[in-house]
DNA sequence: AAGCCGGGGAT
DNA sequence: ATCCCAGGCTT
């Protein structure tokens, strides 16, 4: 049996909100587009890692007409290095279609906006509950761990049916008040007090409400299931150079890493070594069999579903003549220019080694 | 329902 | 090394 919360939980959360909330760069009175972007930058993402971003990209694209009217590399240039790039995509299809289609006015109705392309549950309850006081409870995943404690509730929180089952609960604790800070302030809670590991339960606004607490089991929970480790798998990555000029390629617009810049790389097979895989790769390329490629460095990076080895070569030709057309858009580009287009974080570490050897191992 | 999609900070 | 974060889309 669940202790009677009613409304005083919702009180005793927000007077804790309004005396303890970060003072962050997208509260106090924001747009709803200011809120938009902030909660789609903050999908998966870190408040300390978005940050910087949210105060550039609202630099260069301040309202919805701006984004809408921006061109779709320089949104993934303000994105790179962030993750998830579907996010952004998504977000400037959207603010093209609130342009056309809302007369540039976000929608403030949860059913039309939840149909605009990245609008899903949590940013649909999220965006209209702080933006335009819609009493919907935003469930993610600090909410889920707050709410399994407070209940001392086994579902799994990373399970597929997760957010329908904790959705409920979330909807009946909601200010009807101020739902927007409420769900804030639930986050918050989760981010500050109530964390993964070694919640704070003595500084816990709402520790009277908790049965983990009471079970002194809060650092037990939330339950997870158990998921795979991700396999490694071995990358090689090369600096091909012709006069000064560098070879970046723009991967394909979805999937992985989707419109971005790279340069160009191959998987190794468990057969050859990174030398010859790199070898193989730029005669396949060039069609030129007589490179040395030189082994400049190494990187290490982890995806969601694959750990990458990545040895990185550097290689000079002599001609610019790409063998076998790839299909995929590419540049021939003097290393300044390269950082003006949109690179994953990986290819940002190649391009600083790159600038730092002056183009030379 | 399960798989795909980034990156980094904390432990 | 592992976890996990202001999740959504595709199949």
């Amino acid at each position: 049996m669940r202790p009677p919360l009613g409304p005083a939980f919702s009180t005793q959360l927000l007077l804790w909100f309004d005396a303890h909330q970060r003072a962050l760069p997208w509260r106090g009175a924001p747009s709803p587009y200011a809120v938009w972007v902030s909660e789609v930058m903050l999908q998966q993402t870190r408040v300390e890692s978005a940050r910087h971003y949210y105060e550039r990209f609202m630099q260069r694209f301040p309202d919805v007409a701006a984004l809408a009217q921006a061109d779709e590399q320089d949104v993934l240039q303000h994105w790179a290095g962030l993750g998830y790039y579907a996010r952004a995509r998504n977000l400037h299809r959207a603010a093209q279609i609130v342009s056309r289609e809302h007369s540039g006015k976000i929608p403030d109705d949860p059913t039309r906006f939840a149909s605009l392309p990245g609008c899903g549950p949590y940013i649909t309850a999220a965006v209209q509950s702080i933006a335009f006081g819609a009493p919907l409870a935003a469930v993610d995943g600090n909410v889920k761990r707050v709410l399994a404690r407070l209940d001392a509730d086994p579902f799994p929180v990373n399970h597929t049916r997760a957010h329908r089952h904790y959705l409920p609960r979330a909807q009946e604790l909601l200010s009807p008040h101020r739902p927007g800070d409420h769900n804030q302030a639930m986050m918050e809670l989760g981010a500050l007090i109530c964390t993964p590991r070694n919640p704070d339960c003595p500084r816990c606004p709402v520790a009277a409400f908790c049965t983990a607490r009471a079970q002194d089991t809060a650092h037990r929970l939330p339950v997870r299931e158990k998921k795979q480790r991700a396999p490694l798998r071995h990358f090689v990555s090369v600096i091909l150079v012709h006069r000064r000029r560098y070879l970046l390629f723009q991967r394909p617009a979805k999937g992985l890493l989707g419109g971005l810049w790279e340069f160009p790389s191959t998987e190794r097979t468990a057969q050859e070594t990174a030398q010859e895989a790199c070898a193989r790769y730029v005669h396949a390329l060039t069609g030129h069999s007589g490179a040395v490629p030189q082994h400049a460095t190494q990187l290490q990076h982890a995806y969601t579903h694959f750990r990458l080895h990545i040895d990185v070569y550097y290689c000079p030709v002599p001609s610019r003549a790409l063998q076998a057309p790839t299909q995929l858009p590419h540049r021939w580009l003097p290393l300044d220019d390269v950082a003006d287009f949109p690179l994953s974080s990986v290819n940002q570490k190649i391009l600083r080694w790159a600038q730092q050897h002056n183009a030379r191992p």
